[in-house]
DNA sequence: ATGGCCTCGGTTCGAGGA
C-alpha cells in the first residue's frame, strides 16, 4: 500500500496533473492540500470516473483538504475536535484498515504575526487530539503540508531562513513533540540524498536551482512505521507544465 | 548582484502563500 501527500495549490488548476499522476499509479491513498474549492465545486464525479473514492473539506479561495483512495473511505471526520476553526485544514478517514489524517498546517506568515500565534495554537490542539487518536488507532498515519522544515538539512540555505517562519524553534519543537509521541518521519527512516526538498519557490527559478524546503511530511505510528519499506519525494510532477510549487511525497507500507 | 511566481476574486491590483 502506498500513501502520499501533495499540496496541489488549487485543485481546479491542478486537476489534470492529479489525474495524470494517479494514472501513473504511484499511490493508493493521496492526501491533498490547498484544494481552494468549496465542497459544491469539488470535482467528485471526475475523480470517481478515474477510480478514486473521495472525501473532502473545502472553502472558497484558501485552504481545503481532501483524501482520494482506491479503497473505500470510512469514518470521515473534518477538523480538530474541540478546536473551532473556520479554516478547512484537517480531514481524517480510514482506508484499508489504516487511519489517515490529511492536514494543512497554517503557514504563520511571520514570527510577529497573529497568524503565527494561530499556527502555534493549531499545532498545540493537533498534538492534544493526537494523543487520544494514537490510542484509538494503532495503524495511524498523518500526511500533509506541515509548513515546518524540521531540521537545517531540510532547508536549502539555513542561514538565509533564520528568523523566518517554517524554521523557528517553536515550530520545530512542535514537530519534535510529534516524534516524541512515537510518530516516525517516514522520509528519515531511510538513507536519502542530501538537499531533498518537497517545495520550491516559483520565483528565482527555485526548482531548477534546488532552492527548496522539506515541509511536506508523512508521519507514521509505531505499528505502521514497522511496515514502512520506502519513502521518496517524487519530483516528476514538479517538472510538468503548470506545476504546483509542492511535489508529492510517497511512502510504501508492506501489507 | 538583484530579483525573479502563482492563484484567487474580481476586475487589471492586493492578499496570501512559503
Amino acid at each position: 500500500m502506498k500513501i502520499a501527500t501533495w499540496n496541489v495549490n488549487s485543485l481546479k488548476v491542478r486537476l489534470p496533473q492529479l489525474l495524470q499522476w494517479w494514472a501513473d499509479g504511484p499511490a493508493d491513498v493521496v492526501c491533498l492540500q490547498e484544494t481552494k474549492l468549496e465542497d459544491a465545486n469539488f470535482p467528485a464525479a471526475v475523480l470517481a470516473e478515474a477510480g478514486m473514492q473521495v472525501a473532502f473539506s473545502g472553502q472558497k479561495t484558501y485552504n481545503g483538504v481532501a483524501i482520494v483512495s482506491r479503497h473505500a473511505l470510512h469514518e470521515v471526520q473534518a477538523g480538530i475536535p474541540d478546536f473551532p476553526d473556520e479554516q478547512k485544514r484537517l480531514l481524517a478517514a480510514t482506508s484499508n484498515g489504516v487511519r489517515v489524517i490529511c492536514l494543512y498546517v497554517p503557514n504563520g506568515q511571520s514570527l510577529d504575526s497573529d497568524k503565527y500565534q494561530y499556527k502555534l495554537a493549531w499545532l498545540t490542539a493537533l498534538r492534544t487530539w493526537l494523543a487520544d487518536e494514537l490510542k484509538r488507532h494503532e495503524r495511524l498515519c498523518m500526511l500533509g503540508d506541515f509548513n515546518i522544515a524540521p531540521e537545517d538539512r531540510d532547508v536549502h540555505d539555513p542561514a538565509a531562513w533564520v528568523g523566518q517562519v517554517l524554521v523557528s524553534d517553536a515550530e520545530r519543537a512542535h514537530f519534535r513533540g510529534l516524534l516524541d509521541m512515537g510518530f516516525k518521519d517516514a522520509f528519515r527512516l531511510f538513507e536519502q540524498p542530501e538537499k531533498s526538498f518537497s517545495w520550491w519557490d516559483y520565483r528565482a527559478a527555485g526548482f531548477r536551482r534546488n532552492l527548496g524546503l522539506r515541509i511536506d511530511h508523512i508521519l507514521l505510528s509505531p505499528a505502521l512505521a514497522a511496515t514502512c519499506t520506502a519513502c521518496i519525494i517524487d519530483k516528476a510532477p514538479r517538472k510538468w507544465e503548470r506545476p504546483s510549487d509542492h511535489t508529492p511525497v510517497v511512502a510504501t507500507l508492506a501489507a
